[in-house]
RNA sequence: GUCCCGUUCGUCUAGAGGCCUAGGACACCAGCCUUUCACGUUGGUAACACGGGUUCGAAUCCCGUACGGGACGCCA
């Protein structure tokens, strides 16, 4: 059987890094096995979805380049289908109408709690005559769960889980107002939309016992289940805001590659020997469920960095080119003309050897787009002693007869040091101090040939 | 509270009874390279949660304990 897997997150505002990773791996799962990946937006939740969120559900995977195969579904549009099944159970006796109110419940429940048991629904209505029905009262539809027995989950992750069927309730299956809930929609719709594996968060691995029960009213076929571990902060704590960025677009603001956060996401809870490093093609062709670990893992920035810095480094220069310029366009200190640009063009392969990401990258070529005179840093600026500057109007001089290329350009600074009895250090730290206002900076010649004679000539002159 | 799940260096992981005096990666420390900063490179610190079994032999199998997480809605 072809497999089909999907993504199915509700639009209720970010694209958490936790379910991009989802989505990541029923994405590789379904290409590893040559099937398909669909997407299905479950907003049946009108309250909370909003259009907003599911573009930014949409953006975030095009973003990460996990792309559907299919138009995604929106749950929305198929309550009519989630009503109908419903009714169906409540025909073949697998279902039955109840007439509890809101407060009837929540008295149930704290009874409940407060005599230490749990707080589950005691089945009222299951086998009360209809006949007794409060008038004037829409009933919910609730699930005739088997009373004895154990449901269990084949899980591909977690191995075989059961629970006996008396932990687990007669759960509402649709709502008083017609509206089906969670567990019952997902259901339905995964049977219709044929999906053969279900690949989701660990948290929904209690939700499943409930799910295989409507399978099995229905005698409709199970898919295959596979629980993946959540990911945690640093702390141990479930991820949120105050351990750093968790919304995937948040990542490409602070300079992320998509590649790197997928590389990054997928070795958290995924393991292949001792495979660090592994580009998308890879990792279809290495991926499978019986690498997925089972606790939960933690988030790493760091580690995350430094996966960055390696795909960053290994970017196309044109592409790199255009997330600097992007990411400089909106600072009013620089001057970012066509000669700029070149600059920046022109170093970019010995920039991104630097930076660990499109921030730092950024930050790091706004020097060669900045008008005399350049700021400096406090260090760069102790640098630049009396003694220094005599120095550059020197080596201004000599640098002026050469024709500017990297090569010539370190023949000239390694005969002037060695003329003069200089380290090559005291000649090159002034010089990157007056052409880029820091102490750190790309190796001084490809600097200078990158600012060209002219205007590494001018800056010289600025500070001497 | 009840049910379910988990536990190898600080973190991500390798490990499917002898190949483990536990391997790799990030981070950290020290050295090398070097015109700065990175990169690279060499080395170092650092883990099988605990207690019982089973076995000639256990990180690997079983049982407890502890700790951690998840779920218990007419939310998804």
């Amino acid at each position: 059987m072809t497999v089909r897997a999907r993504f199915a997150p509700s639009p209720t505002g970010l694209l958490h890094i936790g379910s991009a990773r989802t989505a990541l791996f029923n994405y590789l799962f379904a290409r590893h096995h040559g099937g398909e990946f669909l997407l299905r937006i479950e907003d049946t939740d009108r309250e909370r979805s909003t259009e907003a969120a599911t573009h930014v559900i949409i953006e975030g995977l095009e973003w990460l380049g996990i792309t559907p195969d299919q138009l995604p579904v929106f749950q929305s549009t198929r309550m009519a289908r989630h009503a109908e099944v419903a009714r169906q159970m409540l025909a073949s006796g697998h279902a039955y109408n109840c007439y509890c109110t809101a407060e009837e419940l929540r008295q149930m429940r704290e009874q409940a709690l407060a005599e230490g048991r749990s707080p589950r629904y005691d089945g009222r209505w299951r086998d009360r005559d209809p006949a007794e029905a409060p008038p004037g009262v829409a009933p919910a539809i609730r699930l005739r769960a088997p009373r004895g027995g154990e449901t269990v989950v084949e899980d591909l992750v977690q191995a075989t889980v059961r629970v006996a069927n008396a932990e687990l309730d007669d759960m509402i299956i649709l709502r008083s107002d017609g509206t089906p809930t969670y567990n019952h929609s997902v259901v339905v719709d995964d049977h219709d939309m044929g999906i053969t594996n279900v690949i989701r968060g660990d948290d929904h691995l209690t939700n499943t016992f409930r799910q295989v029960q409507i399978y099995q009213a229905m005698g409709w076929e199970l898919p295959r289940f596979a629980h993946i571990p959540l990911i945690h902060g640093a702390d141990g704590a479930k991820l949120s805001k105050r351990h750093g960025a968790v919304s995937v677009l948040e990542f490409r603001e602070q300079g992320y590659l998509p590649e790197a956060l997928c590389n990054y996401l997928l070795r958290l809870g995924w393991g292949h020997g001792d495979l660090e490093v592994l580009d998308r093609d890879e990792a279809i062709r290495l991926f499978d469920l019986d690498g997925v670990g089972r606790a939960p893992s933690r988030m790493d920035y760091a580690k995350l960095t430094h996966l960055n810095g390696i795909y960053i480094r290994q970017a196309d220069d044109d592409r790199l080119m255009r997330e600097v310029l992007e990411r400089l366009a909106h600072r009013t200190d620089l001057a970012l003309g066509s000669k700029a640009a070149a600059r920046i063009r022109a170093l970019m392969p010995e920039l991104k050897q630097r930076a660990k990401t499109l921030v730092e990258l950024a930050d790091a070529a706004a020097f060669l787009a900045h008008p005399l005179p350049l700021p400096m840093e406090p260090k760069a600026a102790a640098v630049l002693t009396p003694e220094a500057r005599i120095i550059l109007r020197e080596i201004a001089g000599a640098l002026a007869k050469t024709d500017f290329t990297p090569a010539s350009i370190d023949a000239a600074l390694r005969d002037f040091a060695a003329t003069t009895g200089r380290k090559l250090g005291q000649v090159a730290q002034p010089l990157r101090a007056a052409l880029t206002g820091s102490t750190a900076s790309p190796g001084i010649d490809a600097t200078l040939a990158a600012l060209g004679k002219e205007e590494a000539l001018a800056r010289i002159e600025a500070v001497t």
